[in-house]
This record gives structure tokens, C-alpha cells and sequence, in this order.
DNA sequence: ATGTTC
């Protein structure tokens, strides 16, 4: 048996590329991490395996607790974690979700190729800057009332489509239709709606962006034709959440349960885990207040993408019905799912932190588009690195409740970050070394997100599509990027 | 991630 000594933590090798921590202590089954050994060398010494471990700790939590191959620490439960826990005699975990409810990315095509934006780089970063509003605190595309907070809670991009800001082809080409009925906006505290009602529509801060790309490579051709995607070709990527409003829902959660179920919290590892038990109270609150801040996410990069489409009629000679959104990911979410367990088919809170979606064909959630191709999978990379396209994988229903990765992972805090990298020099070595064009709200930010900040996003996709999980289709590198 | 510290 081969095995990985991380410190605490000993890894035992399943086969190529999945390693498990055996079921022991508290632990209520085992966990596996989905690595290389040079992806597991850069979480060996930090939180993110005890965190794994602390994991499945959880009452209820089904098969394994899973890491995903850019998996790094976090809040509680690992960024790149997935766990699938009981819906009937388990528990969910806002912690387990993340802090940023439905942060996730969406892609949109183009019929412009690399030659039609070459040259206008400037004149494109700057108009999506002005459009695009980003940054921390206030200021959305879209600013009304608590009123009006509430119906884009409970309605999510059906909102946007009785508004004019949506058609029927967006909303057809969106995880979950970008609605989750079971929302609540009852549910949703008066001070995360007034946080909210200020952001619809804005980017935020962190490693949220914007970035026109060009797509490089083509793995898959028949899969990357049925996207819509070839080599040349300029396409969006808008990488946002749910902003104040959604950080404020997990706030209020995690104070709620703590106090409410402090019996099921005694039995866990970490505090930072704090869960409600299936069927009680707070877990169905939870559950409507969390979907209607995923339906809020929803609706934000939709509003941030119809900005988008202003921006490219005006600039370059294309209608507004040739900008198609490709797809939306959720990677910070909890979903009732049913997987089977053990043979039985059993309803599931699947959460997913930091990881994204990825079922494949035939699967009847997928919409019509890509029933017999598997749904697209948008991976963001970094700005000196690319992203990637994979789509749902035969495995992933298997091995990780239908997940894979959802970026690059961090190889280091912000805070070291900023020590390591100036912002304005990270910005200049892009443009003059890669052709990459980065306008940011503060020099700050640039430095926290710099590539080397980030893991190797090849290698995290080359496990992905190695383990089928996601199957690499396209890989895109950047033209221009906004952030915060 | 985040009115960048409950």
C-alpha cells in the first residue's frame, strides 16, 4: 500500500490520483482527496486535510467527504469540498456552502475571433470598466427597493426575464434554470435584503471578474462544436456571487444554528462547522433563505452580462442575439439531489464549496442543449494561466456526487499575497508580457490575485479529465480583465 | 468572499 505522510494526516493511495484518510475517531466515514502528489504536496501543511477530516465528521454524510483537486483551506469545510449528507437523517452546513452563497461563473460566446478585438484592448477594458460596476460596498447595475430584493429572491433570472434584462434562451441555459423555487425571501433577514438592494448587478471584490478571452485549444472538437466553441474565438467570462446580501445570509445562519443546536455542534470537531439537522427548523430556513440568495447570484451575473452585451454591440459589429450565454455553474451551493447510496437511491444535501456541477449525458437535469453531450463545466484559471471548459463526466456520479474542481486554488493567503506581488507591477508585466489587459478598482486586489498566487490549473484539470470526472473540452487564455 | 474585525 502506497501511501502520503501529511504530518497529522496519513493518505493511503486508492488508485491513481485518489488518496483516502481511513474512517477513524469521530469521523463517520472516510475522506479522499482527488490529487497528484504535486497537488498534495501544497495542501500537506495547512488546514485543508484536517479540515477534510473534520468533514466527515458530519451526522449523515454518505460514501466518502471529498476534496477536488484545487482543494484548499477554508472557513470550516475546505474550498474544493464536497460532501453528500442525508437529507432525511443528516444535516446541512452553511459553512459546508461557504460564505458566498451561488458564487459562480457563467461564459458567454461570441462570433468575434482574436484579429477583431486586437488593437482595441484599451478601448474595450475601459468601456467594460465604466459599465460594470465593481468594487466593495454599494452600486449595481440595478438599485431599487427591498420590494424589489424580494421578488429577485424568490424568482432569480425569471425576474430578470420579466424585466427585459433576460431572454428565454438565458434562463434555458443555466444550472437549474437559474431558479430555485423552494426560496423564501421571508426567510432572508431585512438587513442582508438592504445590503443587497444596492449590488444587483456588480462584480465585487476579490477574485471576482470579468475577462474577455480568447478560446486556444480544442481538446474535443465534437463536444466543443455542440458548446458553440472553437479555436480563435472571443468569448466572457463573468466570475461573481451573491455579494453582501449573500455573505449576510450565511452570517446570520451560522449565529442561528450555533445557538439553536448546540448539542449537534458539541459533537463536531470545529465550531466553524455548525450544522442543522435534517428536518428541524433551522435547516429548512436555511435551505429557502440559502436558495433565495442563490436565485439573487443568479440574477446578479445576469444583469452583469446584459451590461456586457451593451458594451460589445457598441463597440464591435455584432447584434445582441449572436452574445449566447453558454452556461451558468453554481460552485458555492448545498442541492437536494438523489445519488445512489450503498444501491438505494437516497436524497441528498449535496454540498458543493468551491467546486462546481458536472453531470453527464443523460442526466435529466441537463437542459435539451447538452442532454446527450454532458453540461459544461467553466473552470477559471488565473490571468496568466487561462481557464478551461470540461464538460460532466461518466464517472463523476461514482466518484464525487457528480463535482469537480471550480478553479485554480489558492497556493497562498491574501494576505502573503500582497507581501509577495505589487499590484501595479503585476499589471504591467501581464500587458507587456502576455498581451494582457487587467483595469482593477485597486492595485491591491491585482496583487492578491496574481498567477503566482494560484496552483497550477493544468495540472488540477489534467486529474479532473485523467480521474472523468470533468473531461477537458476547451481552454481559453485572457484578452482583458476587470475586478475590483 | 465580505460595508476587508464578532
Amino acid at each position: 500500500m502506497t501511501t502520503y505522510d501529511a504530518g497529522e494526516v496519513t493518505l493511503e493511495k486508492i488508485r491513481e490520483y485518489v488518496w483516502e484518510i481511513p474512517q477513524q475517531g469521530g469521523m463517520r466515514v472516510p475522506a479522499r482527496v482527488l490529487a497528484s502528489e504535486k497537488l498534495l504536496d501544497e495542501i500537506s501543511d495547512d488546514k485543508t486535510l484536517e479540515q477534510l477530516k473534520n468533514s466527515a465528521h458530519l451526522p449523515g454524510v454518505r460514501k466518502h467527504a471529498l476534496c477536488m483537486p484545487d482543494g484548499h483551506q477554508g472557513y470550516g469545510f475546505p474550498v474544493g469540498g464536497v460532501a453528500g449528507i442525508d437529507a432525511e437523517d443528516g444535516c446541512i452546513s452553511p459553512g459546508a456552502v461557504g460564505y458566498d452563497i451561488n458564487c459562480g461563473v457563467r461564459m458567454l460566446t461570441t462570433p468575434l475571433e482574436y484579429d477583431d478585438v486586437q488593437g482595441h484592448e484599451e478601448e474595450l477594458v475601459n468601456r467594460l470598466f465604466e459599465a460594470v460596476p465593481s468594487g466593495l460596498g454599494g452600486g449595481g447595475v440595478y438599485e431599487g427597493t427591498v420590494e424589489d430584493v424580494e421578488a429577485i429572491l424568490e424568482r432569480g433570472m425569471d425576474w430578470a426575464l420579466e424585466n427585459g434584462l433576460a431572454t428565454e434562451s438565458d434562463l434555458e441555459h443555466c444550472e437549474d434554470e437559474g431558479y430555485r423555487p423552494e426560496a423564501d425571501a421571508s426567510a432572508v433577514s431585512e438587513k442582508a435584503k438592504n445590503r443587497g438592494k444596492t449590488q444587483v448587478g456588480s462584480l465585487g471584490s476579490g477574485n471576482h471578474f470579468l475577462e474577455v478571452q480568447r478560446v486556444t485549444d480544442v481538446y474535443r472538437e465534437d463536444v466543443a462544436r455542440e458548446f458553440g466553441l472553437e479555436p480563435d474565438q472571443i468569448v466572457v467570462l463573468i466570475h461573481c456571487g451573491s455579494r453582501g446580501l449573500g455573505h449576510q445570509v450565511c452570517t446570520d445562519y451560522l449565529r442561528k444554528i450555533e445557538q439553536t443546536h448546540g448539542d449537534l455542534l458539541a459533537e463536531l470537531p470545529d465550531k466553524e462547522l455548525a450544522a442543522a439537522p435534517a428536518g428541524s427548523e433551522l435547516a429548512d430556513e436555511y435551505y429557502r433563505a440559502m436558495c433565495a440568495a442563490i436565485n439573487f447570484a443568479w440574477t446578479n451575473r445576469q444583469l452583469v452580462m446584459d451590461r456586457t452585451r451593451d458594451v460589445l454591440t457598441d463597440v464591435f459589429d455584432v447584434a445582441r442575439t449572436d452574445l449566447e450565454l453558454l452556461y451558468d455553474v453554481a460552485h458555492n451551493i448545498a442541492k437536494k439531489e438523489v445519488h445512489t447510496v450503498d444501491g438505494e437511491d437516497r436524497e441528498l444535501y449535496v454540498h458543493r464549496k468551491g467546486a462546481t456541477r458536472a453531470f453527464p449525458a443523460g442526466r435529466p437535469e441537463l437542459p435539451p442543449a447538452y442532454a446527450d453531450v454532458g453540461q459544461p463545466v467553466i473552470i477559471p484559471g488565473s490571468m496568466g494561466a487561462g481557464s478551461y471548459v470540461l464538460r460532466g463526466g461518466e464517472r463523476s456520479m461514482d466518484e464525487t456526487f457528480g463535482s469537480t474542481a471550480h478553479g485554480a486554488g489558492r497556493l497562498m493567503s491574501r494576505t502573503q499575497a500582497k507581501q509577495e506581488f505589487w499590484g501595479e507591477d503585476v499589471r504591467d508585466d501581464l500587458r507587456e508580457r502576455q498581451q494582457v489587459y487587467v483595469k482593477a478598482q485597486s492595485g491591491a486586489t491585482v496583487a492578491e490575485e496574481a498567477p503566482g498566487v494560484y496552483k497550477d490549473v493544468d495540472e488540477v484539470i489534467r486529474v479532473s479529465d485523467a480521474l472523468g470526472i470533468g473531461e477537458r473540452v476547451a481552454r481559453t487564455f485572457p484578452v482583458c480583465n476587470i475586478k475590483g
